[in-house]
DNA sequence: TCGCGTAGTTACGCGCGTGTTATAAGGCTA
DNA sequence: TAGCCTTATAACACGCGCGTAACTACGCGA
């Protein structure tokens, strides 16, 4: 049994699960040095990487621009940006532009961007990634009593408005 | 020499130098029903595709699109919400979220956007490509003069801080 | 009508990003 | 420590979005 999860980490197959993609793409992005588990990287056959929680965060950013049809070029120029931030984010929003990468806490600063007339701007609420990443986390994790079978059979897309469950301690 | 573009429409090879892409792009996306020609399409070898002022626009949102990393499905997208809507371009933002395209004009409809938490928005300034390929199109079309010879060499990046020429009577 | 330039057609191949399957090897429980 | 289960690794293949090159055929001028 032991969790291991919420001090120790998460290993690959979990860490899929709650971001919602597979585990080819995972070690993908591994091998590619897109993102790499900053906890524990894998030393061959049978070892295992270990994420953290601000991995996760990442992975679900890197999900969604996927979703919305990027390639894992911007994907990388996004993580770059989260990395060079500070952790705030569950407030801001990701900017990409073709010029660079910002991360904005109001809506005033994108306005000024789109009347810069950079081009195309690819925005990434930030709250949406913290609440769906905290969401899947509870409804995953084995939260210590035998209740652990009953997960919801789908929580890729929950669908729930803006609930804020700020559920990691 | 008979310019023929102003009146009677731009050929192939004329639209790659003026939206900046390659005739296979062109072809590719003519074959693949992303945009064909609208005013005369290709009936075999040696007949000319005839593409309009207007699909040089919407060639140069899906050029814009693959610069700011998005992939073909999100392109024809974005065509698809351009053709359902007017022809108010010029003031327009386009928005591809992942629930649906909008076309808004002013800024604020994109802050209720972000607030509405849908995840990834990508937004097109459409004035930025009305106004470069206008830009695009005095710098390469003859204009009646015998100064045809001297065309820009490169202008792909214009890099004019938005000017809105507007030079489409 | 002949010839040539121009433009569309076709075939082959590549890199990216991933699915699928089989294999190997560590980690954890008994 | 024996053993199995889990997890990473490797090889192969596929679709997308083109590049490259050869081929074909219209169109226009002489």
């Amino acid at each position: 049994m032991t969790p291991a999860n919420l001090e120790t980490g998460y290993r690959g197959p979990q860490v899929c699960a709650i971001v919602g993609i597979t585990y080819r793409q995972l070690d993908y992005w591994a091998r590619t040095d897109l993102l790499r588990p900053s906890l524990a990287d894998a030393r061959g056959s049978g070892t295992q990487r270990l994420y953290s929680y601000r991995d996760l965060l990442e992975l679900k950013v890197i999900k969604q621009l996927l979703d919305a049809g990027l390639n894992l070029r911007e994907a990388r120029r996004a993580v770059d940006c989260l990395r060079r931030s500070g952790d705030d984010l569950a407030t801001a929003n990701l900017v990409l532009g073709v010029a660079g990468t910002v991360l904005t806490q109001s809506g005033e600063e994108i306005i000024d961007l789109l009347r810069g007339g950079q081009g195309v701007l690819n925005i990434v609420p930030l709250a949406n990634v913290v609440g769906e990443i905290d969401a899947a986390i509870v409804a995953l994790a084995p939260v210590d009593g035998p209740l652990e079978a009953s997960a919801p059979p789908v929580v890729d897309e929950p669908l729930t408005p803006l609930r804020r469950a700020a559920g990691r301690g």
